[in-house]
DNA sequence: TTTTGGGTGTTACAATATATCATTCATCAG
DNA sequence: CTGATGAATGATATATTGTAACACCCAAAA
């Protein structure tokens, strides 16, 4: 679900408006970092932003986008997939909120939802064991509605 | 958590049951890569059940260790931590079940959780949207309860 | 016996992530 | 303005996690 340019600039006009509320600073680099993983074609690999980012900056070094991805994370404004070890922005940055991701193995889409009902199965779950989550991770790894059905046709 | 020597042979015991039924082969090397899993005060990483592997086998390399946990993972012996890149044993592997954990960043502590809430919110997403999971990842990364008050004591 | 398929041994390598130290830059107290 | 402070960045090296590829072994089936 590759953005149109005009959702892009919003995003990371959202983005500096946000910073700028926390007292956070979003730098250049960490702004274009934002902007690459926003603005790829699904989860983006950390290598892979590198790659894109030479195509900007001058001979960056893991650490730059690692670093970047780190303050990205921490204000919300992107997720990562552990279980892909790759990265994509958040669809609804204003308030915290669980990942929760569909990840489909078959076409490789990964969709993020907002699920009340997980959320508060999850909260639930807090309150019966007194455990605090700081950075909550919900990915279901299977096949989307859309594989199932063509995977059906092929049987 | 470390395990005692009874309930260690328990499980391995039961494993070898499992397979059994399910007519899939719990080499000796599986078994010895299970037993090191559970055996292990807390998540292992592979590359720490290889080093420990060293003492019974005979120079064994990644592939030998990757291979033995995929299939102790398919076969719902033990959990991945994403989080973590880390494995644990599981605690009831006799029902598939969604794999849903608490860790705590702060003492290390991992715990796996049961909650039918949460399964049954995840099962409900699934529902909505047309999905079809085959392998959850539900892992609240925080702190827990023991953690948190001793922590508000140094405050 | 030949074949076949799963499991294993071995080497090399890919992909992901971090440690460390030097440098720059904005901010602010004096 | 000046020097001090802390956050951000640059740069190099290395650690950690995970696979590809191919040869070999062995048990079960044909
Ligand atoms: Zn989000
Ligand atoms: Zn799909
Ligand atoms: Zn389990
Ligand atoms: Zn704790």
């Amino acid at each position: 679900m590759a953005l149109n340019q005009k959702s892009l600039a919003k995003i990371l006009q959202h983005a500096e408006t946000l910073c700028k509320q926390r007292e956070v600073r979003l730098t250049p680099q960490r702004s274009k970092v934002l902007e690459l993983v926003c603005a790829a074609d699904g989860p983006i690999g950390a290598y892979e932003i590198l790659d894109r980012l030479r195509q900007t900056i001058g001979n960056p070094a893991p650490p730059t986008v690692y670093r970047a991805l780190d303050f990205l994370l921490e204000q919300g404004l992107i997720h990562k997939l552990e279980s892909l070890h790759a990265y994509v922005g958040c669809s609804h940055p204003d308030h915290p909120h669980a990942s929760q991701f569909l990840i489909c193995s078959d076409c490789g889409d990964v969709r993020e939802i907002e699920s009340s009902g997980i959320a508060d199965s999850l909260r639930q779950a807090q309150k019966n064991t007194g455990f605090k989550a700081k950075r909550p991770v919900v990915e279901l790894l299977g096949t989307c509605a859309r594989c199932q059905i063509s995977n059906d046709r092929k049987v």
